[in-house]
DNA sequence: ATCGGCGATGGTAGCGCAAACTTGTCCGTT
DNA sequence: AACGGACAAGTTTGCGCTACCATCGCCGAT
């Protein structure tokens, strides 16, 4: 195997070296590194070079340190396994993607006390903004975040006070457009499924609208149930299987995302009820699966990509300095009929 | 609102502040702050209280550059939105969580220059590890990761030739075994639907493993098809129409995902297919899903969590000091039957 | 009383780099 | 030939913290 590597001990390179073996001070290979300042194309050159066989690459600690300037954007969510936030990501690395700035993911599978500690965390290396999930956060955690002196948006979530910016739908809006839709479509016995509401507040503001709705038009949700753990079809299957024998008129189901949605549809298919005449379903994020289901799961889309790509670009905005004022972004979630919310 | 915040001055918290609030110096703050070294429990107390009041969080830049230690392990994978790698990371938080070593994820979307760009962005913060998905790099990668001189699990793979550790399992094997199972049970015309093999060379794996025992047993693959773009439920089904259109007489598909695998099952059950008499249907990886599923697809389990797990594991270990050696963890896939594979 | 030892605390140097300034160099201009 | 100015490269300083060593008081043993 062939080594251009020169030094024979494991001392980690640092700019003097690079400095040394091409010759120029440590200022001029540093200003070649980051294509800052008048550099001949000759010395660029010759630096580049050095760095590149000697496998050089830069501490960024050090230049951190130095420089007053992190390109880290903190980016704190609940949990990487439920597709809505992978989307989120992929917006907000889109927009970031044009500039230098790089996200950090932390997760807190929505527990105050992680959100606490990977806040912390993620504030002790000093980034350059925070995007963070939900409005709701606990004594410390708001305080770090007014105190950190950097751009901070919180995402998903508008029902509530931001700290600085924000970017989201209203779920409560979102639950009362949804018993709107389906009490016009004349169902009467609904029930809703859903995640257990501590820990998941914005699950917690639909229902809360939905409720509020439906009471106007003197309905009461006829059963509820609240499950915890991941998103999954099996559960959702399982869920409406119980819900359905204990309420057996009941006509509408609303569930509290998509993926437990999904299970509910393949299990009434599979029971023989006829939907969405005999039983109507809804469910909530327009996640792509749904694409691929024997029929359409009625939904709304939470605008993932959209928030992430939004709340990007606040913070480069910010870090730009083209921009200063904190600012609040609403967005609307689109109600999608499918095939299980029509009679 | 409240405001303890003595300096009115914007200027970030230094460790200076909180000794001059609480009358020691610096040193002594830095000892309590990190629970190291002998400190009377007054002044822990002392030191903590003004810390807290003042709202200081520790500047880890600083402190990474003066001790030469950054408790941040890299966790390179080429993606997030595929439900594999969130459960990896679950592993891998799972075991460093019982250490001080934090997990820092960089996502790649299969673009080896992607993955060369975010890997020299991630070292250039010193991590004290690195876990990435993969035994095959560009050049430039593999290179930086030799002379990273840190410890790096390659994950996922095992057929190929590490740069240090590596944890997971054999793909090549994977595709063999399943296709043993497939010509046990007397399937004769056995297509493929998959990813573009440039992009997974797992997936490439698989086929080619699959592909080779087929041989053997004197079958070619009946048909083929590759896609790009996520694994998504309304792929599998469109191009499992698509294929069964164009050759008939296709009596096994195998997906080299469970997702696109899913769509397949929903469209052969809706065209009104028997299920696996008439024809037989295999994925790969177990996710989750499938178990909501009407009939579950037959599949293997590429022991994800475990993965991430014994990956965690080896960093942590290599880091404590506890162990130097690089090694080699092979896990062994678990075929799972299902419905759709048996006659 | 002297000493050594120990627990608690402080002082100093330096981690690797970049900001800000300084110096050097090579032009053309008059 | 003297000068100014543009550009290229070097020097100094310090970012905020921790490693390392020095110091200080207090104890019991001799």
């Amino acid at each position: 195997m062939p080594n251009h590597v020169l030094p024979t001990d494991n001392r980690p390179l640092t700019l003097r070296d690079v400095s040394e073996a091409s010759g120029v001070s440590e200022m001029t290979v540093s200003r070649v590194l980051r294509n800052r300042g008048d550099v001949s194309a000759a010395t660029r050159e010759k630096v580049l070079t050095a760095a590149k066989t000697l496998g050089y690459v830069p501490n960024k600690i050090a230049g951190a340190l130095a420089s007053q300037r992190v390109n880290l954007v903190a980016v704190i969510i609940p949990s990487l396994s439920n597709m809505v936030f992978p989307e989120v990501m992929t917006g907000i690395s889109e927009v970031l993607d044009t500039t230098d700035l790089q996200p950090v993911v932390g997760v807190t599978n929505y527990l105050p006390e992680r959100e606490e500690k990977v806040l912390y965390e993620m504030l002790s290396w000093r980034p350059s903004g925070v995007i963070i999930a939900g409005l709701e956060h606990s004594e410390a955690s708001a305080a770090m975040l007014r105190s950190a002196g950097i751009p901070i948006v919180e995402i998903m979530d508008i029902d509530g006070d931001p700290i600085d910016s924000a970017v989201g739908i209203s779920h409560r809006r979102a639950g009362r457009e949804m018993a709107r839709e389906i009490v016009e479509c004349g169902y009467k016995r609904i029930a809703f499924l859903g995640t257990k509401m501590p820990l998941d507040h914005r699950a917690r503001k639909r229902f809360e609208g939905f409720t509020e709705t439906l009471a106007k038009s003197g309905i009461e949700i006829a059963d509820q149930e609240f499950y915890s753990g991941g998103s999954a079809l099996a559960k959702g299957r399982e869920m409406t299987e119980a819900i359905l024998k204990r309420t057996p008129d009941i006509d509408f189901i609303y569930y509290s995302n998509d993926m437990i949605g999904a299970g509910g549809l393949l299990y009434c298919m599979e029971a023989g009820l006829d939907i969405p005449s005999q039983i109507g379903l809804a469910g909530f994020n327009a996640v792509e699966l749904l694409d691929g289901l024997p029929r359409k799961l009625a939904t709304m889309d939470a605008c993932r990509a959209e928030i992430g790509q939004a709340a990007a670009r606040i913070i480069a905005d910010r870090v730009a300095g083209t921009k200063s004022e904190p600012e609040t972004v609403t967005l609307s979630p689109r109600l999608t009929l499918g095939d299980t919310l029509q009679r």
